[in-house]
DNA sequence: ACCTGAACACCGTTCAAGT
DNA sequence: ACCTGAACACCGTTCAAGT
């Protein structure tokens, strides 16, 4: 049906446009005006939706922790089997996203923008994924396979960690795509070993 | 003495302008205009020595590598004992350049803008903090502190994590210094128990 | 060779006005 | 309540013209 003066479901619309164009051109391509031709509507519309770019922006970064949250939930669910297979399931499945979502993670971490929305802080996915994450290095320290502390200073460093592979591997070595899989599984290893040292 | 129609060197009057502006504001209030103005200058006047922004970000990208490099091998002098210590201090001194110069380590690692130029490939001095790094490995594994294996890519390993944390540090963490301070500890010493089982 | 000033094609954002 | 159109204050960049 064609759309009447009143759009109905504008905002999640201008979302998907805008997670579209930024697949498409990059963040820096991403403007208010190109977001609202492409939904059909004036290029002030957005503002009844979010307060403020930084907002849409917030927005997109918010379906993408989705995403990603999903992501690695998949990963780990798929690895059923001790505490390393599913770190190494989780760190590719990381690095994965990073890669074919370039445009999202720079929203997400704020590569390309400094806008208020931060990884951990503000994000409710941003917060399941940080909760999956834990809960994995929880179970191995039931099964003993991590030492015992704060899983949460655990979990962040181990984040911490995966984000610089992907960021190195985003930046430093783009297209290489068994560098980028030796690093990762390295960074798996090296959290795998090192964590009993803490 | 009162500067001439030719200014003699705009170039780094440009580039010093251009750093102590994104110091005060931010990578976002960084604008040609204002650069121009502080160095007393036309607002084209930049496109004598630059061919873009871009050119003037990288030339400023290019100072912080500079600062960067140097401050770690102060650190790396500094600690004159084992291969650890000297980790420690380069890890410390790592956090400390992103806290203390968040403004130069946005522009260098592409946070904030999408420049060409990458801390590894393309920038001269980023080549040195790297080359101080791999350095270190190397006589970590001299002295069998590390395990055999090609430096270059235990260098860009241990670059990775390091990024991670300075990033995890000033965009999930701000103003902690405790914490940022126990994290390099902790990814120093992931890295250091961490890389023998490589 | 180096710098300026006006001009152009873009931005985000505001606001009175339309439906 | 939701959307539009003109307007405003910004950008980066180009280019003929000045020194």
């Amino acid at each position: 049906m064609p759309r009447s003066y009143h759009h109905g479901n504008l905002r999640s619309t201008l979302v998907e446009e805008g997670i579209r164009l930024i697949e498409e051109k990059g963040v820096k391509a991403l403007t208010l005006r190109e977001i609202g031709e492409r939904a059909c509507v004036s290029r002030t519309a957005a503002y009844r939706h979010f307060s403020d770019k930084a907002a849409l922006l917030g927005a997109i970064s918010e379906a993408g922790f989705t995403e990603f949250a999903d992501a690695l939930e998949r990963a780990r669910a798929a690895a059923k089997g001790s505490f390393s297979s599913r770190m190494d399931a989780m760190g590719l499945a990381y690095l994965k996203f990073a890669e074919e979502h370039r445009a999202y993670y720079e929203v997400m971490f704020g590569v390309g923008c400094d806008l208020g929305e931060r990884p951990a802080g503000g994000s409710k996915a941003g917060a399941r994924a940080f909760a999956i994450l834990e809960e994995t290095i929880r179970e191995g320290q039931a099964t003993g396979e991590v030492r015992a502390g704060d899983p949460a200073f655990l979990a962040k460093v181990v984040w911490a960690l995966s984000h610089g592979v992907a960021m190195l591997k985003l930046e430093i070595e783009p297209g290489s795509k068994e560098l980028g899989k030796k690093f990762i599984l390295a960074a798996a290893e090296v959290l795998r070993t090192g964590l009993q040292f803490f």
